[in-house]
DNA sequence: ATTATCTATAGATCTATAGATAATGC
DNA sequence: ATTATCTATAGATCTATAGATAATGC
């Protein structure tokens, strides 16, 4: 039953997005390696010889969706700028949207696990935060600001609303409560309402 | 080893602060109802007598815990009313402080347990949504505002702000990148510096 | 006599490992 | 011959329950 090194090298790509949705959809402790395994199409005893433990697949697959999202959010920033809008508005917009609270598995690995992340270990704290430096930075070339230093801490700020306004905003059970959420952040951001997808 | 109905009582408070505390500080998976017992100073066996399950629990020690933290927001807000001082800026300052940020057992609940809430069940939920409720309207009597729909935006968005920095400084593995980021959002709050405790 | 708690355990997880299997790649 | 994956399992959890124990409270 051996692959190619081809194969192989697909096989734990393969793995490492399948753990970084199933983690952010149940949390680090909702999805053990086995059923994590059978949805990348592998037995459970195969994890061991891509990774060392659970552990260093949850730091390595919280740094691949940092990755991700930090791509995606320029991705829409340059869209946006080429259709003479504004950037920020255009990733905060997306950010506050129904459809990011309802895709948790796709979306922002904060507001999915930063809570899970902090009593974590070392490797998935370490790859947290580097990831929240680069999003921030990111950010901070968006953001209006006299100096430097003001639109890093705009940036921060911004950040923290909007994390903050989804796990609020999900942890609702009731739907209107939850959309009133992203709304009154959005209009706290001072984005145009209805912006969002 | 019958204790008296008094005593029972007694033992049930001690079971629920014991979980509003550990589940805080643990997540609701990290804390098993065998170790959850002998922080009570009771055994494993014994938890059945006082609730039907685990989830029975989880439900009513975050009731217990959202509860707390609104009598203990109120009681901030009327030591710093008769201080002459105001209010919301008194809350807002112990939220973002690093006294909080440190305490996840005894602080917001929102903040420790918000991404894991949303994959709970519904009893969990309901609890969360009701306690949410209460905090917000409880904001809206003290943010400035116009009319009474800009107090409760405002109050939405404030609390978003709140939790979203305190997740963030909490999944920091930086002391001084976490402090940034309490910093940066009492700024944007427009809360003096250095107030927080 | 009733019942709150205790001890002990069933049954279902979960992570990690050992050894077998079979396809790659020298 | 090497090695990526598979099957099977060890050992450690975890929730929930059964039956014993001993103190309360009629």
């Amino acid at each position: 039953m051996k692959v190619s090194k081809e194969q192989m090298a697909e096989n734990r790509e393969r793995i490492l997005d399948a753990a970084a949705q199933l983690f952010r959809e149940r949390g680090f402790d909702g999805i053990g390696v086995a059923d994590l395994m059978k949805s990348a199409g592998l037995t459970h005893g195969g994890f061991y010889g891509h990774f060392a433990s659970k552990d260093e697949l949850m730091a390595q697959a919280t740094a691949r969706a940092l990755e991700r999202l930090r791509s995606a959010w320029a991705a829409l920033a340059r869209a946006a700028a080429a259709q003479g809008q504004d950037p920020l508005a255009a990733i905060e917009s997306a950010y506050l949207s129904p459809g990011h609270r309802d895709a948790p598995g796709q979306g922002c690995l904060l507001a999915a696990l930063g809570g899970d992340a902090s009593r974590q270990g070392p490797a998935v704290r370490r790859a947290v935060t580097e990831g929240m430096q680069a999003q921030v930075a990111g950010l901070a070339t968006l953001v209006p600001g006299r100096s430097k230093a003001a639109r890093r801490q705009r940036a921060l700020a911004d950040y923290a609303s909007l994390v903050g306004a989804m796990v609020l905003a999900r942890a609702a059970d009731d739907p209107q409560f939850s959309d009133e959420i992203l709304q009154a952040t959005a209009a706290a951001l001072r984005l145009p309402a209805g912006t969002a997808d």
